[in-house]
DNA sequence: TTTAGGG
DNA sequence: CCCTAAA
């Protein structure tokens, strides 16, 4: 490789919508997951829930548009909330990559409905219950929610909304790569742009949009309350207290980025507009949903590690100018497809509810995101959120009333200073892939939002808006929110599992993953004497690239070791010293592999291997039968067997995928059942001469 | 490494 | 497909 010359591109901050992304990578490590426990992850588990039923839902698309009235099992339905009328009417899926089967075989009766239970925290669930057959799904979902919510919180302080990327929605075939188009322009819609444009596999993604730092002061206390987020949102919802201002300014408008998107989600005509949602408060676990080609929440694809991160860093408050170092790392990864249950799904998700919950936030509910400590930046700080008080009029505010109310419009959020450093050959597509990569990268240790009055950051989270003086007019010009980094607080017993890149992290900030959890209050007064955290390169050799099989988009992927990206966010000292490390992941677990079904082929000669070899023996299958196959190991044979027989035995209907001819699954049975009666006898008496399976 | 199973 | 305990 020749060398090249490097540019460095140094941004002051970049611009986004005030939005925020609460999809995380997945962590899959139980331990980790156990960790994310309550109320803490309230907002992100309920978006990441109903993100999961947007996706659930592009399967259970159903021809007619017919609400179904007095669905079973519920006890308090009513008529969701009016959509407006441009959601009714999408248009469908150009292209429908998906089982053909998904949509047929799972139409139900209209007296069907399909009962979600959408887990609002560890306490509080949503019961939504919406036909099966009422029209776009992941529209009316997205409805059922806001409604529900809005029933269930018993106020409309707080609003949430949730729109659906479906990046991409294309299912490989057996042995067949999809390509994926073109990445979108990011460009428009902030954030929404995240595209996985290294190698365009097939990936979808979800944007969780939401919202609205409406009633603040609600959510302060708003423990059992559905969450109260941040938004940029100026289309349609006015919040009861807060009033929130249209914005006036260029911004994008998230929606209409995202709509789109979901327009390509939506997998029908249906016109359905209406439907039932259910609001119990049971508090169950949400039961499986047989479901079908659900692509399992790779919303993840957007924290997918950049390959050409190499360096991945933080530096403190510029008052302070201390540095921190963060590592680059490997983000969990995964563009399969699963046709995974509602649980698995929901699982995953609280997968990455580990990674969101701590990454995010260190501590608090949930709710309190829009009252999170910031850093200690100052208040003319570029990367303070514009706050924009011109047409609000806080005089009213601080008539001191108790129901007074403070108006505000954030008008964006700043996003820290991202260095860039990419060669001078690389492309403008590389280089716009390299910033998302910076802003993902960035995004990716989790988000906080932290409050400037005055230039003094707003420490303490349970002071009122008034205690404060947050609702004093004069000091409304003031007022400032940043959009800051946070990092993974790692779980004590995970952190010996770092990996060597890890090493610098843990040498500078090792003494602080020694602070017990309850000692970390958001109130962080004394961490100013934290241990500066140098940045470190790490080697590249801890970060291998992830390559994908079908890179088919590689076209100037700077390679890793050409490109260097090193993110400078202000990470505040309180979030290091609250959240020092991040969660070790070992590189080579970082990326899933990609799914590939197997063929009828495939089956056949597998059914036929075993036939022969029995069920034991997997290596001898995989060695007799996909020798050549380097893709199939032993396990997935010894997987795909399982999930034969499986499916051998459920009703047809029940299938999914490729169907596989029934004569194959019959011979499934019968060799099931003989070697497993052979492994019987085998267990009864010492082995004799090797049977086989007379067919 | 391979098996066997749970996830 | 992933992850792992066992073998």
């Amino acid at each position: 490789m020749m060398l090249q010359k490097r540019l460095d591109y140094g941004f002051s901050g970049c611009q986004v919508p005030a939005m925020l992304y609460f999809p995380k990578s997945a962590k899959r490590k139980r331990s980790a997951r156990r960790k994310v426990e309550n109320k803490q992850l309230c907002a992100i588990d309920l978006l990441a829930t109903v993100a999961g039923e947007l996706l659930s839902e592009r399967e259970n698309c159903a021809p007619s548009p017919q609400c179904i009235d007095g669905a079973s099992g519920t006890t308090n339905t009513s008529k969701a909330s009016v959509k407006p009328d441009h959601l009714c009417q999408k248009e469908p899926l150009k292209t429908e990559p998906f089982d053909q089967h998904s949509c047929n075989d799972t139409v139900l009766g209209p007296e069907v409905a399909t009962k979600r239970q959408i887990s609002c925290g560890s306490t509080e669930h949503l019961h939504i219950l919406r036909p099966k057959d009422s029209g776009p799904a992941s529209l009316l979902v997205k409805y059922d929610i806001l409604d529900a919510i809005a029933r269930e919180s018993k106020t409309l302080n707080n609003r949430v909304d949730i729109s659906y990327s479906a990046a991409y929605a294309v299912a490989g075939r057996c042995g067949t790569e999809t390509n994926l188009p073109a990445s979108p322009e990011v460009e428009g819609d902030g954030l929404t742009g995240f595209q996985e444009s290294e190698n365009q596999m097939p990936g979808n993604g979800l944007d969780i949009n939401a919202v609205g730092i409406y009633g603040m002061e609600d959510s302060m206390d708003l423990d059992t309350k559905p969450p109260a987020l941040v938004s940029s949102d100026s289309s349609t919802e006015v919040p009861v207290c807060w009033n929130y201002l249209p914005s006036n300014s260029s911004l994008p408008k998230q929606e209409s980025g995202m709509e789109h998107v979901v327009d390509r989600d939506d997998d029908d005509n249906s016109s359905g507009c209406t439907h039932l949602s259910t609001i119990t408060n049971k508090a169950c676990r949400p039961r499986c949903i047989g479901n079908h080609r659900v692509r399992k929440l790779s919303t993840l694809k957007y924290w997918r590690a950049a390959p050409n991160i190499l360096k991945y860093s933080h530096i403190s408050d510029y008052d302070t100018e201390k540095k921190r170092s963060l590592h680059g790392k490997k983000i969990y990864y995964t563009r399969q497809r699963t046709q995974r249950s509602y649980c698995k799904r929901r699982k995953l998700f609280e997968r990455c509810l580990v990674s969101a919950s701590n990454g995010g936030m260190y501590s608090g509910d949930i709710p309190n995101l829009c009252e999170m400590g910031g850093i200690g930046t100052e208040a003319h700080d570029p990367r303070t959120a514009v706050l924009d008080t011109n047409d609000a009029s806080p005089s009213q505010a601080e008539q001191s009333s108790s129901y007074n109310s403070v108006k505000l419009r954030i008008k964006s959020f700043m996003v820290p200073e991202l260095f860039i450093e990419i060669p001078e050959t690389a492309t403008v597509g590389s280089l716009k892939q390299t910033v998302m990569e910076a802003v993902t990268a960035f995004l990716q240790g989790g988000m906080s939002i932290g409050v400037l009055l005055q230039g003094k950051k707003v420490r303490d989270d349970n002071k009122t808006l008034r205690q404060t003086g947050i609702s004093c007019s004069d000091k409304l010009d003031n007022l400032g929110f940043t959009l800051e980094p946070s990092l993974t607080q790692t779980p004590p017993p995970l952190t010996s599992l770092r990996g060597p890149h890890f090493l610098c992290l843990d040498d500078a900030v090792e003494p602080l993953a020694r602070i017990p959890p309850g000692a970390l209050s958001i109130d962080q007064e004394a961490t100013d004497s934290t241990p500066q955290a140098v940045l470190t390169s790490s080697p590249v050799s801890d970060h291998e690239p992830i390559h994908s099989p079908t890179d088919a988009s590689s076209l100037d992927q700077t390679p890793a070791d050409k490109l260097a990206l090193v993110a400078l966010p202000p990470v505040s000292i309180e979030a290091l010293a609250v959240v020092p490390l991040r969660k070790p992941r070992h590189p080579e677990h970082v990326q899933r592999r990609i799914r590939r079904p197997f063929s009828v082929a495939e089956v056949e000669a597998l059914v036929q291997a075993v036939e022969k070899l029995g069920t034991g023996r997997w290596r001898d299958v995989k060695l007799r039968a996909f020798d050549s196959a380097k893709h199939r190991t032993y396990v997935d044979l010894k997987d795909k067997w399982k999930t034969l027989v499986h499916t051998a035995r459920i009703s047809p209907q029940q299938r999914r995928g490729e169907p596989v001819p029934q004569e194959l699954l019959d011979r499934v049975l019968s060799a099931q059942a003989f070697w497993s009666q052979q492994q019987a006898k085998l267990h009864a008496k010492p082995p004799a001469a090797e049977p086989c399976l007379l067919l």
